[in-house]
DNA sequence: GTCTATACTTCGATAGAC
DNA sequence: GTCTATCGAAGTATAGAC
C-alpha cells in the first residue's frame, strides 16, 4: 500500500482564505460556480491546494456552511438577549445579507443529503432559540400562551421577513412596505420600547458582503 | 459567410420532451445536473438535438420556467374564482410540488440577469391575482381596508406557507402545526365555509412529480 | 428532425517533487 | 505547505451527413 493522501489542518492560516473566496464565489455566481480550480484562482494559490484542505468538494460545501451557521447562532443568541427581543429577531429575520447564500444552501441541499441533514439540524436549534425567546416576550407582554401560541408567532417572524429579503433580491416589493407596518405596529404594541426606531421604514437596506450563511 | 445554423420550432413534439426531462434532472439533482448531455440522455436523444431545440443552456431554462410560470397562474386565477378564495389560496401556497424547482430557480436567478427578469415579471403577475382575490375576499367579510391592508395579508398568506413548504423538504418541521392551526382558523372565521375540510391537517401531503415552477 | 464527429474548455482528484 | 504534472470524465457548442 503507498503512502495515504496528506491533509491540512483545521487550524491552518490558509483554510479560511479557502472558504472567504468560496463563499464570495457561491454568493455571486453560485453553487455550481464553487470549483477547485476557480476557489484556488480567487484564493490566489493552486488547485491541488484546494484538495488539500477539503478532501472532497462536498468537504467544502459543508465547512463552509458550518462555519457561517455558527456564527449566525451566535448573532441570534447574542440579540435575543437585548431588552426587545423581539423586535431584534424581526430585525435579525429582514437582513438580506445571507439570503443569497441561504437560497443557494437550500439548493445544494435538495440533492445532498449531506448538506440537507446540515442544514436540518442548524434549523432546528436557531428555531428553537427563537421560539424560546418568543415566549419569554409574549409571556411578560402579558399574553395568554394558550390564546396565542409561541410557536406560530416564531414561524411568521421567521417566514414573512425571509420571504421579503428574498423577493427584493429579485427587485420585487409588491405589499412589502404593508406587511412591515402591519407586523412593526404589533411588536410595538407587544413590545413598547423608549424610544422607536424610524418607524415604516425597512430595516434591512442594501445588500452587502459579509461571509454569513 | 456560411449558412446560419439550424433551430427547432415552438410547436415541435420533441420540444416539450426536452423540457420534461430537464424539469426532471433540475428538481432531483438540482440545476447543475441539467446539461446538454444529461437532458439527452434523460430525453432518449443526442446532445446536438438540445442545442437544435434551444441554441444555449440558458434558453432552456427561460423557457423551462416560462412554461411553469404560465401553467402555476393558470391553476392560480382558477383556484381564485372559487367560493372559498382565502382557502384556496391559502392551499395552493402551501403545495410542495413546486417548492424545489422554486429554490432552484431562485438560486438561478442569483447570478442569472435573464432568469431573475423572468421570475420577477411571473411574481408580479402573481402577487396581482392574490391581492384582488384577497381584498375582493376581505370586502366580502366585511373586514375594513383601512385597518387591516389587503396588500400585507396577502404578503403574509405567500410567506408563511411557502416557508413551511421549504422547511418541510428539509425534514424540518418546528411550530408548524401551530400556525398552520393559527392561520386556518383564521380563515375559517373570515371566510366561513358549509363543509370545513378536515382541520388541523396540513393540506400538503408528500411531494409528487410535476412539471409546474 | 436527428445523428455523427469534432474542437475546445473545464472539472475532480491524485502522485510526487520541492 | 505548496506546487507541477497529469488522468479521465464531462461540459458547451458547431458543422455537416443522413
Amino acid at each position: 500500500m503507498t503512502a495515504p493522501r496528506r491533509f491540512g489542518t483545521e487550524d491552518s492560516k490558509t483554510r479560511p482564505v479557502l472558504l472567504d473566496a468560496a463563499a464570495r464565489l457561491m454568493r455571486d455566481e453560485g453553487y455550481a460556480a464553487v470549483t477547485s480550480r476557480r476557489v484556488a484562482v480567487k484564493a490566489g494559490v493552486k488547485p491541488a491546494l484546494v484538495h488539500y484542505y477539503f478532501r472532497t468538494m462536498d468537504d467544502l460545501f459543508l465547512a463552509l456552511f458550518r462555519r457561517g451557521a455558527e456564527a449566525n447562532l451566535a448573532r441570534l443568541r447574542h440579540a435575543l438577549a437585548s431588552p426587545q427581543p423581539l423586535h431584534a429577531l424581526w430585525e435579525i429575520n429582514s437582513e438580506p445579507q445571507g439570503a443569497a447564500l441561504m437560497i443557494e444552501f437550500m439548493a445544494l441541499a435538495n440533492h445532498r443529503k449531506a448538506i440537507r441533514a446540515e442544514i436540518a439540524a442548524y434549523s432546528e436549534q436557531f428555531r428553537a432559540a427563537e421560539q424560546e425567546a418568543v415566549a419569554r416576550a409574549l409571556r411578560r407582554s402579558g399574553v395568554d400562551a394558550e390564546a396565542v401560541s409561541p410557536a406560530a408567532v416564531t414561524v411568521l417572524m421567521a417566514s414573512v421577513p425571509r420571504i421579503i429579503v428574498m423577493e427584493n433580491t429579485l427587485g420585487f416589493t409588491a405589499g412589502h412596505d404593508e406587511a412591515i407596518a402591519l407586523v412593526e405596529g404589533q411588536l410595538r404594541r407587544l413590545e413598547p420600547g423608549p424610544a422607536q426606531p424610524s418607524p415604516g421604514s425597512y430595516p434591512g437596506g442594501t445588500a452587502e458582503a459579509g461571509s454569513s450563511s
